[in-house]
DNA sequence: GCTGAAAGAGACGGCTC
DNA sequence: GAGCCGTCTCTTTCAGC
């Protein structure tokens, strides 16, 4: 993992689609060497995988929520319960006065009333706070280049 | 967008590497077909990008927190100065007390600390609330098969 | 939306440093 | 171990239908 692994993540989050000769080129490579780095990044684990990103509104989900669950018992093997419910994006434990963090994306604030609901019936989950989102300035991808 | 459309959006999140041949077999059309479908669904900004799932702990950036941004005046133009601290991977307006809610990935708690700093510097910005995940349920693309 | 042919990209081997 | 350069295969792409 060097500084051109790094450029080559970078290339490719920015647009997986392009060839390896322009990768190559880009970070100074000929197209195999290329090929054979990205190659053994994904065999690593460092890519998980290639997949699109796409625009929640166009899929009919324009609302947005952050929403801390609290909750009455020890929540760290309730991670499947969470992901059974699809509008959940994300779900993290968290430091501090609740106990899960989960990101929900839904069509209307009534059907995020429904996902709070279903939060209600996992085991062990005694409270909700949901934070709506008005806007979002942005959302990228971790920056391989930060160090 | 009908279903077919939904069904070649979930197929390509998954492995965006698959062929048009492939993914036309999966829902019922050529790959001719399916490869104008999804031309369509890109340029009509439903696919936005194309782009690699990448480990945040493997390039070195284990620790998330996600920050509420409090204020004191409006952050509603305040998008750019967020986007400028690579380490904000994402960045929210929200309903609530705090004004705007970011989500952060760092290497260590010291460099957490600096992008607080970095935050206190923008304009407006009166206050922070850090809280620091401490294990990652899931994250994953948004579900365009709810509906 | 399907089919067929041309152009292009990706995968794999051997080879060198 | 990493990079380069062949070749072969598969996919993409664009035409006409």
């Amino acid at each position: 993992m060097d500084d051109i692994d790094r450029e080559l993540v970078a290339l490719l989050q920015q647009d997986a689609t392009q060839a390896y000769a322009a990768l190559g080129k880009a970070v100074g490579l000929s197209a195999g060497a290329a090929h054979e780095r990205v190659r053994k990044l994904r065999e690593r684990g460092i890519i998980r995988r290639t997949t699109v990103d796409v625009d929640p509104a166009a899929l009919g989900q324009g609302v947005l929520a952050f929403v801390m669950v609290e909750s009455s018992a020890w929540m760290g093997e309730s991670g499947a319960a969470f992901a059974t419910i699809p509008e959940i994006q994300e779900a993290h434990i968290i430091a501090g006065s609740a106990s899960v963090l989960v990101k929900v994306r839904t069509a209307t604030t009534v059907q995020l009333q429904d996902v709070l609901r279903r939060l209600y019936a996992i085991d062990g989950v005694s409270g909700t706070q949901a934070t709506v989102s008005l806007e979002t300035f942005f959302e990228r991808p971790v920056s391989p280049l930060v160090n």
